[in-house]
DNA sequence: GTACCAGCGTACTACGTATGACGCCGGATC
DNA sequence: GATCCGGCGTCATACGTAGTACGCTGGTAC
């Protein structure tokens, strides 16, 4: 090793200097001096070797079906700067972790560069297992398997449904996710609750799938809105649909929100964009993220952490109101 | 090694019939029997070691500022399927390249564990260099020094330019994000030398920068809206821009496409939603990150590929006829 | 029968780092 | 002065793989 030479000590000091472990093993000016050599030489330790010998890689992996919803984002930018902070790396993988078998990118990595894994799901297949011994925890999906950290959907969809009641509403649609996966499931169980507190039949309402995209969100909207027995509020599983929703009233000549209330979820940025603006359930994806991380680092370091719920916030713009 | 035990054979043996070295130095039948036990064994060769020893890691990194624009996950989907095709895995990587220095993760990954980086940048620092003499594709971004792949935005707002003049439109506005960078200098470029070819004087038109959030969008498109010398049409650097001046459009009860047409970039989800839907230049980013992949590929190899600019195509809606 | 060869498989080393065991040295203790 | 001890460093090894050089076996050619 270059640095060892040029500090004039042996290969062992260097790594015990430069990996923080010189406290009471090397003196000051020891260190001193590799420190300066290996700035001379703009030295970087090699992290496959690393990895190798000390068996941690100090690198966890984001995975993750589909980075392009905006929310995401987010999330990753919340777990990097907790992970940052703690001296780790987030790489992201997208990966359909379809079955937890095969030779995708999850299993390629498992095996020596990457400690653990933070699995951004809407839904996991019982099948997971944690690829190679690392531990995993999940974000967004509750099991009693694996530790997970999720957001509270049961509150906001009480609050947002509150929100409604007070304006009047008492027949409300629900306009779901044809994704699937726990966090849909729990905003249509709160819904389904919140309208049999109030003596409604949730069975009677009108509700329909769509997915995260225009062609489908708009097309079954606007089937939604055209029903006879049309409610007069639509809770949207997400403000994607709930834009497809306002874009479909809009071309039906239906007002929004006169006729018909629209409340979406996730706050997204496209929420203002909306005409009108889009009332929907804010939450914190960056607290998401950085809880995510912090449960796997103590995993990581033996630790039994509790899983987290984390809350959210009523954002009330015109769809709903004025 | 265990999978050496149970084939009855040696480590050596094994490493070669799963690397594939296989043919010609050992018979099918030592082979299957290799196969067999790491099978049975749920085997995975572990890729610190496998790195350190090789020199390569087979990954690649893509790094990128802000992983949250819809645009760039599409990116990201197109260089992984072409990374896959060629056994390599794509990890992400968020990071603000800011001088090319300190400990970024772009440092702390660029030895032993990535081969190679790919950046997408709206814009590269002049002092960006290939960390640890990996070598770096440029997607996005023109320069001298570099290998990259980009977009032909001068095509696509020449077409958006000429579409707009073949309806009547003579003074045209530029809606200008203030992220900067090389993309949108071309379009403002192109902007400018149709309006010259046209007789117009580009300094005499109606310009703005904004960001590419709701608040920052709306805000200066009202702006621009109130200007007494408003133009019958703006080019706008993005869709989410384009968006923005829709909503301040509608909130200033402006008539789109009436009184004023809009046209974006990127063909985002998003450009559907809006009211009316947006006609938008196209821009195929799968097939930007597939090539951007092909070219690191081609350098780790050893190669010297070309760059590649890559079309655009034209998708006329409601913001601009009828 | 000797020499050679092809086919098949193995021993061994290197990759760059982390770390436990050990060694040296000067000062303090009795 | 012999012993011990704490402070400071070094030696040597191991991590799991890839790849080079070598060795064995049985058949073929002369």
């Amino acid at each position: 090793m270059d640095v060892a030479k040029r500090a004039g000590v042996s290969q062992s000091t260097v790594s015990l200097v430069l990996s923080g472990k010189a406290p009471g093993r090397v003196s000051t000016t020891t260190a001193d001096a590799v420190r300066a050599a290996a700035r001379e030489l703009g030295y970087r330790p090699n992290a496959a070797a690393r990895a190798l010998r000390s068996g941690t890689a100090s690198a966890v992996g984001l995975v993750v079906r589909d980075v392009t919803h905006p929310f995401f984002g987010r999330t990753l930018r919340g777990a990097q700067q907790a992970a940052r902070a703690a001296g780790h790396v987030v790489v992201l993988i997208q990966d359909d972790y379809s079955g937890g078998g095969g030779d995708s990118a999850v299993q390629g990595l498992s095996e020596g560069s990457i400690d653990g894994f933070l699995f951004f799901a809407a839904k996991v297949p019982r099948s997971l297992r944690e690829p190679g011994g690392r531990p995993i925890v999940i974000v967004e999906y509750e099991q009693s398997r694996m530790p997970f950290v999720r957001l509270d959907s049961e509150g906001g969809t009480a609050a947002a449904m509150a929100h409604l009641h007070a304006l009047g509403h008492a027949r409300i649609g629900h306009f779901r996710s044809s994704a699937g996966g726990q966090t849909f499931d729990r905003r249509h169980d709160a819904w389904a609750a919140h309208l049999r507190a109030h003596g409604q039949d949730p069975e009677a309402q009108v509700t329909g799938f769509a997915a995260f995209d225009a062609t489908s969100s708009i097309a079954v909207a606007k089937e939604l809105l055209s029903r006879p027995d049309r409610p007069s509020a639509f809770l949207c599983d997400d403000d994607l649909l709930a834009a497809g929703m306002i874009a479909a009233a809009n071309e039906l000549g239906i007002d929004v929100p006169g006729e018909v209330a629209v409340v979406g979820f996730d706050d997204l940025d496209l929420a203002r964009l909306t005409n009108p603006p889009l009332t929907t359930v804010r939450f914190d994806p960056e607290a998401l993220g950085a809880a995510a991380f912090e449960l796997l680092h103590a995993r990581l370091q033996g630790g039994r952490p509790k899983n987290r719920v984390l809350p959210s916030e009523l954002v009330v713009r015109a769809s709903t109101a004025g």
